[in-house]
DNA sequence: CGGGTTTGACCTGCGC
DNA sequence: GCGCAGGTCAAACCCG
């Protein structure tokens, strides 16, 4: 059945060539100078009239805060676009990374990024699953010197819930909000850039990111996030309330238990029905449109509801899918 | 000096 | 069993 343990989040995307981040946006998710969520793709599996795309609106006259605004208010139901199939069928070895062989959508360095995050998923839910490293916490087992200890039973805990994201950024570790310290860089097998460790600062708090730069499009970072917040996010303290609602952070204390998907696909793709949810073809295509055609490189579409009242109101009226009063 | 980063070693699971 | 690759640890280092 769909998962709700790892999910690729890309809500959004433009070429962040054209267009400059403000520094002060209040985009709800990633927010960082010169770095952009990547959008999710093309909805192909709906009527066109209900789609509109986002790069569109973006070179209109409307500038980042203003859209950032306008999903900041989505951001107690939003976020997650997409979900990805846990279960694929594995990756053999050689795609260990996620980054090689059974490309179906060549050509398409972003289409390839989303399989790389894909994969990576796929890659934590057959690995991590299985695995039950106890850090720090279990040094009850004496003293014995330095990675000894065996933990003799390891019983299975559930996974946290990954959510990978791209974004297009110059910079790898993208400013969400909450801090991280690095514990660990290894080189990613086929790709030149190597993968960061980072875990919140946070005392209790578990949660777990990595970064890594998509080898195929190395202006794209990937960047998955593992488990949930159990405190406020930092940066509302500083009075930003915008990194709060930035990536993982949303799943913390707002959003702790909730049917994020759900919600999220609700409100973001009108013809969606909880009944989609359950549909494998659903999640298929979902799947599916992951993957950009080749010609979509530049011009990624992001489905606006119809209703989006407040982003309605904020869409300049040569916005492709501005609803008129 | 405290907190974060770097980096080599170690652990673990998987495929062959 | 072995080798590989991902993930983690922790000492050393860096920096404000």
């Amino acid at each position: 059945m769909a998962n709700e343990k790892d999910r690729f989040y890309d809500p959004f995307h433009y070429n962040h060539h054209e267009h400059q981040l403000n520094h002060s946006s209040n985009f709800p998710f990633f927010r960082d100078n010169n770095s952009a969520p990547i959008a999710s793709q093309n909805f192909q599996g709906f009527p066109s009239h209900q789609r509109t795309t986002f790069t569109d609106c973006l070179h209109g006259s409307m500038d980042y805060n203003t859209l950032s605004r306008a999903f900041d208010m989505s951001c107690s139901s939003s976020e997650v676009l997409s979900s990805i199939d846990e279960n694929p069928k594995k990756p053999s070895a050689g795609d260990s990374a996620g980054i090689s062989g059974n490309q179906s959508t060549p050509n398409s360095s972003v289409s390839s990024s989303s399989n790389e995050a894909e994969a990576l998923l796929e890659e934590d839910s057959t690995k991590t699953q299985k695995k039950d490293k106890q850090p720090k916490g279990c040094e009850d087992e004496e003293e014995k010197p330095k990675k000894e200890n065996k933990p003799k039973k390891k019983e299975k805990k559930p996974r946290e819930p990954r959510f990978a994201f791209l974004t297009k950024s110059e910079i790898d570790n993208l400013e969400d909000g909450y801090r991280w310290r690095k514990y660990g860089q290894k080189a990613v097998k086929n790709s030149p850039y190597p993968r960061s460790y980072y875990r919140c600062t946070s005392q209790k708090c578990s949660v777990k990111k990595r970064v890594e730069r998509s080898f195929q499009d190395p202006s794209i970072v990937i960047t998955t996030y593992e488990g949930q917040h159990n405190h406020h996010c930092p940066a509302t303290l500083r009075g930003s309330a915008a990194t709060m609602l930035s990536a993982p952070p949303f799943f913390g204390s707002s959003y702790m238990g909730s049917s994020l998907p759900q919600d999220f696909l609700a409100q973001f793709l009108p013809s969606y029905t909880q009944n989609d949810h359950q549909n494998p073809m659903f999640n298929q295509n979902l799947s599916n449109n992951l993957h950009l055609q080749p010609q979509q490189h530049q011009q990624h579409q992001f489905q606006l509801p119809r209703d989006y009242g407040l982003l309605q109101d904020l869409l300049p009226s040569s916005f492709p899918g501005k609803q008129e009063p």
